[in-house]
DNA sequence: TCATGCGATAAGAATATCTGATCGCTCTTT
DNA sequence: AAAGAGCGATCAGATATTCTTATCGCATGA
């Protein structure tokens, strides 16, 4: 009798295509997934896996059936989703995903008002870039994630939440040097500082001055926006920052922002999730928390300098 | 942890709505079918059965859970089956369903001939009616049945195998009196001998002689064609019988089989399966079997007498 | 040739699951 | 109103499944 147990360590093993550590990701040793994988063989009468010495190959039959293995246990987590909707929204665990140019300035005041409005929530945060993630949710192992729209994935659902503007973040001294006129030429002629090749970030502040500025595509790419802003702060290049971690990331001392006058150039943070989740109304519920949060702090900012 | 035990155990509570029943039909004693139960419900954090003193009532959560694990066990089903088909054609065990009004005519033979090429199936064989037959194809409890087309649902995929033709049996000294120019209106004057209800063949009896034949209606139905025919050898009436049980059921000396001289009514025998069903090949197989085997009944068979 | 990595295997421990006996409740019968 | 039958819950002990630890044998590559 085939068991969810046997779909579950099959399905991993025929991603890891490596018993070792296929059964470190089952969280058991790897003579139970072996035994469990020669069990459901028995029971299918089929060769999943060819053993080769060092390495192992699924068979053909062995990628169709881990394909239906993991419908099935999507399936399953859709039941299991579904069940917990009836013990009310926002309960339980959920798995959110949020890229590193969001997760530090918004992650504090959500969870803050998680824990005020949903005290039953026990939220698990995973912070890594938009590919990893999107990968993670729509293999299951993930219930939503917080990133910039849009997400390709005809799998996943959608929900815009706020609009966050890109401003240019300069020395302070080479401030008044900027005139707002011809903003856009005068980017391409500075050295564009980048956050490391994967981070979304990157890729829009590229896209948008597609002046192909070279010295940044040579330039090693930081690995956090912190980073980045000593560096602007240091004279030693500009950048494009999200209003959005402004506030943190900004000392006024020393570095100044400029914004653009008209049509300024930014990124859509949304939530995405899977299309057969049975947690809509979570993510719903989750979306309207975290626009609210993004309401208030427009509320109360101060005037942006110029 | 969702197991499958947990889900095959709820959707037979939830179809038979009996804890007891549940459990014969899961082939456990009732007291571990409840307490897979009550971890389910632990598990899933909802109530999905109301026990209320001597009768239980389905949840709506239930109910709506109880589809999801019906349609997950159907999946693996699929994987199980697609798994087989690896294995080659007719090979495992087959579940075939069939009518009484076929079963008693073609089994031996198919028997014959799966045993002779097909060795390695082991076909376990259900004899019931129509609906029955259907209902428990739909739900996975068969894999394909034989019956007489066409069945109603859209869950199945059927294939036609035979034409059998409607042959009217009287007493063999009423035979004469029989001139075939005015068959129908004949039939409708005499009592029409038919099965119980639920038989299909019953069914289109009445539905060829819509004449309303109301000594027919009346008339307790048989409970097997053996029946029939010695009524009707004793001259207690006439019946409609298929030509495919005409060899077994008809004592030439006392029974005559009029055949009707132009477009004769006839029922259509085939192959129904789930349409979701990973053995397309295996009931291709099964039906080319079959249709062969009716060939070569067709090719010996005597003249019909008249 | 030797070391390393990988999966298979075996024995015993830990869990999960089942059975059989029994309880308490409700509804029906008398 | 009392007795009885039917049903699901509960409990203790038996059984079966699954896991871990230790170890092996086989390939691959230094």
């Amino acid at each position: 009798m085939i068991t969810l147990r046997h779909l579950r360590y099959f399905e991993t093993l025929a991603r890891t295509k490596h018993f070792g550590m296929a059964a470190d990701q089952c969280a058991v040793t790897q003579p139970a997934l072996s035994m469990q994988i020669k069990e459901l063989e028995r029971e299918l009468g089929v060769e999943l896996v060819e053993r080769r010495g060092n390495t192992i190959a699924v068979t053909q039959a062995g990628q169709d059936i881990a394909a239906r293995a993991e419908a099935i246990l999507s399936q399953v987590r859709e039941l299991s989703d579904y069940a917990r909707q009836h013990q009310g929204v926002l309960t339980g665990t959920l798995r959110l995903g949020i890229i590193p140019s969001i997760a530090p300035y918004l992650l504090p005041d959500i969870l803050t008002e998680v824990t005020k409005h949903y005290p039953q929530l026990d939220l698990q945060i995973r912070e890594t870039q938009t590919n990893a993630l999107v990968e993670e949710l729509v293999r299951g192992e993930l219930d939503a994630v917080l990133v910039a729209l849009p997400v390709e994935s005809s799998q996943l659902e959608t929900m815009p939440l706020f609009e966050d503007r890109f401003l240019i973040a300069v020395q302070s001294q080479a401030a008044p040097d900027w005139s707002k006129s011809d903003l856009r030429t005068r980017i391409g002629q500075e050295r564009l500082l980048l956050l490391e090749e994967g981070h979304c970030l990157r890729d829009q502040a590229l896209q948008f001055c597609q002046i192909a500025n070279m010295q940044a595509r040579k330039a090693l790419g930081a690995a956090s926006l912190t980073t980045i802003m000593q560096m602007v702060a240091a004279g030693h290049g500009i950048t494009l920052l999200p209003e959005l971690c402004a506030k943190t990331e900004v000392d006024r001392k020393r570095v100044a922002l400029i914004a653009f006058p008209e049509e300024p150039p930014m990124r859509i943070v949304g939530l995405a999730w899977r299309r057969s989740s049975a947690r809509q109304s979570d993510f719903t519920a989750l979306g309207a928390l975290i626009k609210s949060l993004r309401r208030e702090e427009m509320d109360t900012a101060k005037p942006m300098n110029r």
